[in-house]
This record gives structure tokens, C-alpha cells and sequence, in this order.
DNA sequence: CTGTTAGCGCTTTCAG
DNA sequence: CTGAAAGCGCTAACAG
């Protein structure tokens, strides 16, 4: 191997009619200049620029070894007025991850996850990193798609709410931090974020059963995630507290993914006309019973009381208002990117959950049952 | 130079025991192997497992060159046992761009932007790239950071959702396709997929002024960005056209980001007791005028008629429905999408501009005008 | 069909 | 304090 193995650098720079100022660019590569794209200036360019070498001008640049005070900042000027911006792809490459976070939804139209992706934005731009934004339109398959994407791009980590073990596996098992949001999917390693789901639930069917109401249905999702679940067995389990016998046909359970709710919720009703308060388990369910109750005229609270798990803008400007479940959303935004920033900068130790409490905001639509018989909210 | 450069490879692969089937890993890195980061799998490491060179290797993975059948079976075996996954960053480095598609948005919370990022999200994961999101919370400061980090990773191409020059002069001379998305901004060179705001507010004030109103206030965030100020233009153009003279007392203009819009709604609405219906030019200002009409019990329709430009979710729950102008929104991001998408994939020749038509929705909240005296919504 | 070679732009020892 | 040199993992000629 010979001593001269990096490529030239004469015939550029140096001397090349410079002497009034500076003005001349190599090459006219001024930003702004012509249109198209551009050859990169890259810190070699600048390096020739103020005739010294590459390190030096990355060593200036970067702020880290030692470089004359003239001449960096002979070099810095020389990247302002060129234009330069580091190439991130080369500095990743070199062994350092890529700063980019990986964030995986599973609807974004759902005011819930934008929400969400909002307070994650928020404290990751913050923290000078950028969000690769993912949403897998609830499709295991897609989500798997996208955690291959952000190993590939050497992501520093990767939030994930709700999605299910396989994405979170395969990141985990290439030794990515993972923190998983809103849901837990059980795989071991990853931090996560969550909300109390069931004590929401307990303390707003407690309302319900506090109020009077015997009978009180509950619209769910899916019970087969935590999240579900759990708001479930907080109903279950207020019912419990109040000694109230809990009947198995006042449980509506859509399975994943309905692909009309209100139809699904309308049936429901019709069949059981004596509900005098539905507990809807998330904004989805919250708006499928909401229309449908408006739909058949029922009177809410009159006819029939109802509670959402999840307050969206909409809950708070209808009339009655919508007592609501309130989920800190944003902030579990924060919480959660903060975690997953905490553990990328070298936190090690056990993985860890935070869980935040959701609050009962009271509204108009929950009232003590009418007590007039024969008022129920059968067929319409 | 000598002849041996590249680093020698012996040592492992290589019949260390795999005769029974290739059940030992080289070192123990099967993905959910081991907790922590572990070094991650290259195109060399496959190449050595299967005996071959790293090119060979590339080529069977990347489905370019050729390579024999059976060779290019072992390596995809290898490759996926090895849990392979190429490294974006390296790939970018050798010249291509990184797939990368930055998207700024001026604040996510609000639905219109998180539905917006939706459609961008679908169509950009549909053609196999990844949307990198920047909120820049109104912040040009933020903007111009935002547009920095997307040349830093080579983004190849970057979507605009109103931001204003800075950012897009920068990315434009830097050479990256950019598309702005719902308002433009005057720089050369780019792309944009708009709303016709104009047309669109001359039908929800022409609708008004049908059905009797002379009194119509019109509620505005900005008059500076072509969005608020076309709302506005197409306001006047109705009047206009009914042959209605223009109140200037009638324009509600908050400038730039407002704190409480509500409140100087109710100033405004004190200070102008007579007018008969509002026309509010966007999402966030439907809501300070919905809020503000219900708080002082100004019945809507009977008191005061009201028209959104946007249709959000809570429109059609409240009662009575909001009579809005409705913006594909989600379909513009798709469509911006698919535009910067094109003219990544070489589509050259000249920028253009889009233009989607919006779409005037009748609900409750529009009917003529009180004729009895003295009904007006003044002072609560 | 396959392997060798030469970098992409940057960071990072390691000598001067 | 500065510069030369060695790659990070991958692709793309170009020889065999």
C-alpha cells in the first residue's frame, strides 16, 4: 500500500482568484444558485475551500478535538456560505445510530393516535432526534414491514403503540430499545407507557352504578389486548364492588376491527331494550353509540346515560356533553418518547412500565335512571 | 497499493461444524438471541456463512446481477436465518437517495393536519418509502430546522403543509423535490396540491346570502398565507355577486395564531349584535364561533347561522350539524404524495399546482334569517 | 456467472 | 494543534 492513497485535491480552492473576499464559489454551488439538484458540498469541499484538511474541518465543525480558533473559524464561515449539512447517512455508517425514532401507529386518523404522535413528535424534536412515522392501518404485517424499515435505517428506537408481539419481537431481538405505548404486548425487554385502563373503567361504570343504573351495557373492541381487556375487568370488577350481578348479555364485544359499529350497536340495543346506560370502551365505540343513540331519538342521559373510555374534542362540544374517561394522551406522548431517549442514551437496568392515571371528567350525559317503567330505548 | 486489501475472512464459516444442516450460528446471533445490542448482521457475514464474496451476496439479495439459482438460495437461506436486514445508511452513502420522505406539518393536534399526514402516510408506505415528520408548532424557527434535518438525510423529497418561505427556499436549493401541500408559497420550483379556498368560501357565503343573511361575519386566523386569504377574497366575491355591500366591521381577522379565539369572538359578537350568521374560514375558528354561540345560548340556527370552511368529525355529531365546506384532506395528502412520488421518480418538466375542489355540506346550522326585530345575539 | 476493487462522506485514532 | 489513514456496509464497474 503506497503512502499516497487519497485522491488529489489540487486544481480547486487555494488561490483560484480569491483574494478580494472570497466571493468566487467553486463551481457556482452557492445555495439557491441553479436549479436541479446540486452536487452535495461535502466537508472535503470545504476542507479545499480553506486549504486545510478534511479532519480538521470535521473536528471544527463538529466541535469535538482541538482546532485554532482563526481557523475554525475560517472554516466555519466557509460552511455557512457553502451551504453545508452534514450527511447523516455517513455519520451513521461510520457506527453511530442513526437518531432516527421509529414511531408505529395503528391508525392515525384516529384523533387517539394523532394525539399520541403529536406528543411523541414533540419531545423527540425537542431532543434533536426526527420521528419516522409508521402506521400499519391495524395490519400485523405492515407493522412487521415497518420495524424491518427502522432496523434497516438503524433507528436509535422505536416507540410502538398498539401492535401486536411480532414487530416488537423482531426489534427487541436486533437490539433495538422498544418502548411500547398505550398497550403491553408482554414481550420481555421493552419498556412501556400505559394507562390504567381498568381503574378508568371501574371508577366510570362506579359512576354509572353509583347513579342508580342496573343495567349497564359495555361496547368493546376486542378484549384480546390488554387494553380491552382490562377496561372489561374494570367493569366487571365495579360491578363486583357494588354488589351488582353482572349479566353476560349486556357485554357487547365486536371482535378486532368492526366494519360498522353502529349497525353492530343497533342490534344490540334492540335486543336489549332495558339498558339505562352503555359504557363505551374507546372513541370508536363512544361515537358508534353516540350516533346510533341519536339515531332512535333516545334522550341521553334521559332515556339512557353513557360514559366513553377516551375524550376527544367532539365529547365536550355535543350537547349533552359526554362524561368522559379522560387519557392524558399527549403527555403519555411525552412520557413515552422521554423513556425511550432515557434508555437510547445508556440507561440500562430492568426494564421498566409507567402507568398513568386517567380521570372521570363528569359531563351531561350520565344521570340517575328514569324511573318510569316502560321508558327503554327498544327497537326504533 | 498491494494486492491484498480487503480484510481476510478467514476463521469463521467455513465447516466450523455445520455439516448437520447449518444449525450453529456464527456466534450466537440469532435474532432473539441474546438481550442487548448485538453487532449486526452484514452483507459480509452471509457471504462468509455461505462461502462466497460479498458482492455475489449483494447481488442475490438485491435481485440485480446475476447470480446462479442455487447459490442465490443458500444466501436468501443464510440472509434469513442470520436475520439480514440491509443498512439503509449504506445504501444512501453509495449515492442513492435515502427514501426518505420528510413531511412538516404546522401542528399536528389539529385534525386537519393529523388526517392530512394520513394520507401522505399511505401513499408514501404504498410505494415502499418512509415519511419522516416534523411539527414545527407554527415556529419558521422550527421550519427551517425541520428542512435542514431532511437534506441531512438526504430525504428524498420533502412535503410542505403550510410553512412559509424560509423552509422551502432552503430545500429548494439544496435540490430536493418539494411539494407544498394546502397553500403555497410563492418559491419557484416547487410543487403544491391546494384546495381552491376561494371557490369554496364564495359557496358557503353565497349559500348564506340565498338564503336572506345581509349581515354575515366572517371569522379569520391570518389573512398573510394565500389560505385565509382566499377565504376571504371568496367572501367578498359573494357579497359581490349578490349585489351586497361589504361591512368592513364584519371581518374578524385574529392574525397569526390567536390565543383565545373565543374570547375575541365574543368581543367581536358583543361589538356587532346584528349579524345574523358567521362564516368561519377554518377548523379551529368553527370551534371558538360553535363554543361561543352555545355559551351565550344563541340558538343555531334560529339566532345565528353558521358555516365551517373544513369539516371536522365533531360538525356532524353536534346538533345541529354544522353546514361546512368539506376538504378532501385526506385524499390531498394522498395526492401530494403520489406528485412529490412522480417527480422523485424523474418526473421532470414543470412544477404544477393541483388544485382540488371543496365541497359545500347543507346541515342544520344554516336556515334565512330571523325577520322578528331585536333578535339579535348581542351581549350575554 | 462470480470475485476484486474502488469508493460514497464522515469520524477517529495515531503520528507529526 | 493538524493531517494522513483506516474503514463503517454497501453498490457498481470491471475483470476473470
Amino acid at each position: 500500500m503506497g503512502a499516497v492513497a487519497g485522491r488529489a485535491r489540487g486544481g480547486r480552492g487555494r488561490g483560484a482568484g480569491r483574494g478580494a473576499g472570497g466571493a468566487a464559489l467553486s463551481g457556482g454551488k452557492a445555495p439557491g444558485g441553479g436549479r436541479g439538484r446540486r452536487a452535495r458540498v461535502t466537508l472535503r469541499q470545504i476542507a479545499d475551500e480553506v486549504g486545510t484538511s478534511q479532519s480538521t474541518a470535521s473536528r471544527a465543525l463538529a466541535g469535538h478535538g482541538y482546532v485554532a480558533p482563526e481557523l475554525k473559524a475560517r472554516i466555519e464561515e466557509a460552511a455557512a456560505r457553502l451551504g453545508y449539512v452534514p450527511d447523516i447517512s455517513a455519520r451513521t455508517l461510520k457506527g453511530h445510530s442513526s437518531g432516527l425514532i421509529g414511531l408505529l401507529v395503528s391508525d392515525l386518523r384516529n384523533q387517539f393516535y394523532a394525539q399520541l404522535a403529536a406528543g411523541v413528535e414533540q419531545t423527540v424534536a425537542a431532543a434533536g432526534h426526527q420521528v419516522v412515522l409508521v402506521d400499519d392501518h391495524g395490519d400485523e404485517a405492515e407493522a412487521v414491514r415497518g420495524a424491518k424499515a427502522f432496523v434497516a435505517m438503524r433507528a436509535a428506537g422505536v416507540l410502538l403503540a398498539p401492535v401486536g408481539r411480532e414487530a416488537t419481537e423482531l426489534l427487541v431481538g436486533h437490539g433495538t430499545p422498544v418502548v411500547e405505548v398505550d398497550r403491553r404486548s408482554g414481550v420481555r425487554g421493552c419498556d412501556a407507557v400505559i394507562i390504567d385502563s381498568e381503574s378508568g373503567a371501574r371508577e366510570a361504570v362506579g359512576h354509572l352504578l353509583a347513579l342508580g343504573h342496573r343495567r349497564i351495557a359495555v361496547v368493546v373492541d376486542e378484549t384480546v389486548w390488554d387494553t380491552g381487556r382490562n377496561r372489561l375487568k374494570g367493569y366487571r370488577a365495579a360491578h363486583r364492588a357494588a354488589g351488582v350481578p353482572l349479566a353476560r348479555r349486556l357485554v357487547l364485544d365486536l371482535g378486532l376491527r368492526p366494519d360498522d359499529p353502529r349497525r353492530d350497536v343497533a342490534a344490540f340495543l334492540d335486543a336489549n331494550p332495558d339498558v339505562t346506560a352503555v359504557f363505551a370502551a374507546n372513541n370508536v365505540m363512544a361515537e358508534a353509540v353516540w350516533q346510533e343513540l341519536k339515531r332512535r331519538g333516545a334522550a341521553v342521559p334521559g332515556r339512557c346515560s353513557m360514559v366513553s373510555f377516551d375524550d376527544l374534542t367532539w365529547m365536550r362540544v355535543v350537547e349533552p356533553g359526554l362524561t368522559a374517561v379522560r387519557q392524558p394522551v399527549y403527555e403519555m406522548g411525552n412520557r413515552a418518547a422521554q423513556l425511550l431517549i432515557e434508555r437510547i442514551d445508556g440507561g440500562h437496568g430492568r426494564a421498566e412500565t409507567r402507568t398513568l392515571r386517567p380521570e372521570l371528567v363528569l359531563r351531561g350525559s350520565t344521570a340517575a335512571p328514569a324511573s318510569a317503567p316502560g321508558a327503554d330505548i327498544g327497537a326504533s
